[in-house]
DNA sequence: CTGTTAGCGCCTTCAA
DNA sequence: TTGAAGGCGCTAACAG
């Protein structure tokens, strides 16, 4: 691997002009320049970025941590985080937590071992310890959670409206017809999930439908655990919601699991709308009416602050707050039966 | 943030004991040891990986590039990846190339430039220039291709049975009474395109029916040109097969969307079988036969045969071709209507 | 076992 | 406009 130095002893220069070409930051006359170009390229040499970084201190390199990426929802975050740092000229290192929170821990480690500039953050449902985050900021690591935002850590963030979005969907299904509506929600010690709850208690107070805590299904983030709590509340006809709602994806399989159990047909016997896209397209029945989070613009929102952060174009102390709107998209599972 | 100088002084020893205790690679005296550890977490001490890096020259990092992490065969091969170069102690930075030659290029460049010790590579569907994947060879970058694998280079590479993958899912199309079997596939110069294709021709030999190459459909990795080019052959009820495989998921969502556009119903109008999970779960209907390919593993292995390149257990000159069997999920898209 | 020190490759003054 | 030299933080000899 050619160094520097090969490079300019093969252009006949000194290390420090061929660092002026790289760089562009002082002028080389057209000659050397041309001359160092060419060593370069009959070289094929490419800049030691980690003995850069080291002069430098700057690795040019963002951090992203999320629960899994192999949920479609992850990917989209990542692929805007990773295009608004690379219009600015950082690359992004992307890892998974698992939603455990020791695996977090290491993480972040790791990231910082690594020198990241900043970190993305989506917190693990596994309750994070306070100090985990708090170490990152009094270390001024700029950092910014997504999608999931801590309780009581004054950090940037930016995700979806979570009352207005639920809200939404629940007044949908209000509007459709349904009375008894139950919410299934993922690990309610995510504070986000608890939003999304309050947004179901307010579409139902604003129609004067009284909560009912039977309605109220506490699931996590793994379909199977949510369809077996599901089965339980589904079994007994008489007590059967006749709609239900869900916070999110992960959970809302769970719930359709269970309906597919239970013999329940989505809309004929029961109406359901849930947080996320769980399919790729609108190809398949039932098609499910869903509210859309932006996942693509949380990404790019949270890497744009963070960059904002880094090279201090913001300065502000408080922290900033971005919250997106979703869309509602209307389909099959919450129409009205006939 | 402190460096090892600042621990070193807190903990009343030198740096060279600093490091010690850090690496373990020499032995220290309980007390001292006891001392620099306190220091450390005193501290909030991360070692510089940066600084490590360009001292040993191994920065215990993997690149992996894919098309596109949106795509959920991609985000499997990435974390079969990253858990198996976890394992053994390296981290694995994601790119995406969008299937853009130039990007491609670019990244290979940047995950030069950040010393990776290996790369892991999707090629890119436009077509890609030899010398982009011989030069990072001729540079002894250790390399594995994934899931695509190049011609005329001889690399390392790790795939499904491409041929034989093809041929169980027409064969089972053949099995269930279809005669006239159309093939839609995605960027032809791709060769595991192009054997998916062997595959279909092969199993339609064995069975006896003649390849006919109306078809043949050469779509590419964009659902909305694949199902103009679909709609065309599927308009005109006379030649319409009575069956259609797919040698990929973003070629079959076109296919689909043709199906559903010229008022197809599958298994009732027409069979279909593919390769690739289209949707989560078995919720949802039509539920698509399907040529699951072990996609973590893929990129498990892959990151093995890299490590050992890497860390040298592995010294063959001749290029490693693993090839794993992909599993044949009956569903009912492939069913005999009635 | 512990301390000292020479670089790893690069960028950035500073002097010429 | 060009060149020379120090030092970023760390590890790996080596000396003690």
């Amino acid at each position: 691997m050619p160094s520097i130095k090969k490079v300019a002893e093969i252009a006949g220069v000194s290390v420090g002009t061929v660092s002026h070409v790289i760089t562009g930051s002082v002028p080389v006359s057209e000659p050397l320049r041309l001359k160092v170009q060419a060593a370069i390229r009959d070289l094929n040499y490419h800049p030691n970025h980690v003995a850069r970084s080291l002069k430098t201190s700057k690795t040019q390199t963002l951090g992203i941590i999320v629960p899994d990426m192999t949920i479609s929802f992850f990917p989209q975050l990542i692929r805007g985080a990773e295009t608004a740092a690379r219009q600015r000229g950082y690359s992004l290192i992307a890892v998974n937590s698992d939603d455990d929170g020791e695996r977090q821990k290491e993480l972040l480690s790791l990231l910082r071992s690594q020198r990241v500039e900043g970190i993305l953050l989506v917190i693990a449902a596994a309750p994070t310890p306070l100090n985990q985050l708090t170490r990152i900021l009094d270390a001024s690591i700029p950092m910014v959670c997504l999608d999931r935002i801590p309780d009581r850590v004054p950090v940037d963030s930016v995700s979806v409206e979570d009352v207005a979005a639920a809200e939404m969907g629940v007044e949908h299904l209000i509007a459709m017809g349904a009375r008894r509506i139950a919410i299934a929600t993922g690990a309610i010690a995510l504070k986000n999930e608890r939003r999304r709850l309050q947004g179901y208690k307010q579409a139902l107070f604003g129609a004067g439908i009284a909560v009912e805590e039977e309605l109220i299904w506490h699931g996590n983030f793994r379909p199977e655990d949510v369809s077996v709590i599901c089965r339980a509340q589904l079994s007994n006809p008489a007590t059967r919601p006749d709609a239900v709602f869900c916070t999110n994806g992960p959970t809302a399989l769970g719930v359709l699991r269970a309906f597919r159990d239970c013999g329940l047909q989505t809309p004929r016997d029961i109406a359901f709308a849930t947080f996320d896209e769980l399919t790729v397209d609108d190809l398949f029945s039932p098609s499910i009416t869903t509210v859309v989070q932006p996942a693509y613009d949380i990404g790019s929102r949270a890497a744009q602050i963070l960059l904002d952060r880094i090279e201090g174009v913001v300065t502000q102390t408080e922290s900033i707050t971005v919250r997106l709107p979703a869309i509602l998209k209307i389909r099959d599972s919450s129409r009205r039966p006939g």
